[in-house]
DNA sequence: GTTACCCGGTACCGATCGGTAACATACAGC
DNA sequence: GCTGTATGTTACCGATCGGTACCGGGTAAC
């Protein structure tokens, strides 16, 4: 099958009959991103051609363009809206539970094994985009700022749950997280599926800066 | 600068003179895959055109294709011959230790150090190969052969060193890598410059069955 | 010499790529 | 009514993609 046929996008949402009609209520803006979103990510920015996304929204190439001026800027546009959820997501995990770092931790850890059982059959959309388009790229730049963001936020909540050497911490987090993500599409998935037994087990036991 | 006007394949080698001398005089097929491999890592397998290909490997696509029936199929000699290398690298550091499984891990370290140090502008280009290829892709199967070959061989390196739990610590230390690798190219390059610390702390500290 | 083989060069194929021009339609505000 | 804006439709552009046909030259075997 072609990727210019594959209009499955009623996985979306809930019920077939009714997703679709949500979609086609929705703006073309907004379900060519919701296009974009689902084909860049099963096939690669590269594989996917603009008229492949614009059947897939409904709508056609024109419509795209007059939305986007390039496919540059949609790609660009593809990873700004996942570095914002992403964003959102742990602001809201921290939101939850402001009332203590240690229960803010758990929440995330929690986080990490939903997207890693559930949502994952190819990895970081972010990193995989990143593989794909060239340095210069203008997407590439979003993509490494929130990397960089959210390993510094990483060690921030360390730091607030009392973590000692919390910068360590995070980066062994931060890099077995990737990891996993990486190598659950290239061999090893025993590795990724253990890894978040692993969190727990060093979160639990790493030293804590004691009480004043 | 497009992709089809480099021809930089200099730095193979030696002096520049010298290693374009030694790479003119290589079989075609020999430059081919030479090109190939510099060309599918530092832009990606669909950045990367089968002409571009040949001009680089100072020949032309005819000549590609009495060689390569296809571009798929330079793709999966192109994953094989990263793979065959990777088996290689490891069985050398593992045959120049035989006298001793700790030194063959200190030695895999170092490897692992001078990748992460020196060759790493892009990530493993394997991992990189999987992102872009589809699940069906007959490459696919090759890498994801090698990562669970390789993971399998620290369980076995660790096992030997009589690391306690040798799986566990070859699924941290293999997650690790991997992440480091990918972290390189998407942010958090700081995480990846410190991961080979996190190697030698990890693997120094970790407890160990008693002899006999 | 002649045969056989490998390689370089060129021109070409159909398909698809990203991107655009031009026109028709629908519908809002007023 | 009219007008402006957003969308759908079609056809098209030049460029490039993977892949091939054809021809000519170099060279080693014998």
């Amino acid at each position: 099958m072609s990727i210019a046929q594959e209009k499955d996008l009623r996985s979306v949402g809930g019920s077939e009959a009714v997703a679709e009609g949500q979609f086609a209520a929705k703006s073309p803006r907004e379900r060519i991103l919701i296009a974009a979103r689902d084909l860049f990510y099963r096939h690669g920015v590269y594989a996917v051609g603009v008229e492949a996304i614009a059947e897939a929204a409904l709508t056609n190439k024109m419509t795209l363009y007059r939305h986007f001026k390039s496919k540059d800027e949609l790609i660009v546009t593809y990873v700004q809206q996942l570095a914002d959820e992403g964003d959102d997501v742990l602001n809201r995990i921290l939101a939850e539970n402001v009332d203590s770092p240690q229960k803010q931790v758990d929440a995330w850890v929690d986080f990490v094994e939903d997207v890693l059982t559930n949502k994952l059959e190819r990895g970081c959309a972010l990193a995989n985009a990143a593989v794909e388009l060239d340095t210069g790229h203008p997407a590439r730049a979003v993509i490494e700022a929130y990397k960089q963001r959210k390993h510094d936020r990483l060690v921030g909540l360390f730091r607030a749950a009392r973590y000692r050497d919390p910068g360590l911490l995070a980066d062994e987090v931060f890099l077995l997280f990737e990891g996993a993500r990486i190598s659950i599409q290239c061999g090893g998935k025993g590795p990724a599926s253990r890894v978040v037994g692993m969190l727990r087990g060093l979160l639990s036991s790493r030293p804590r800066l004691v009480e004043a």
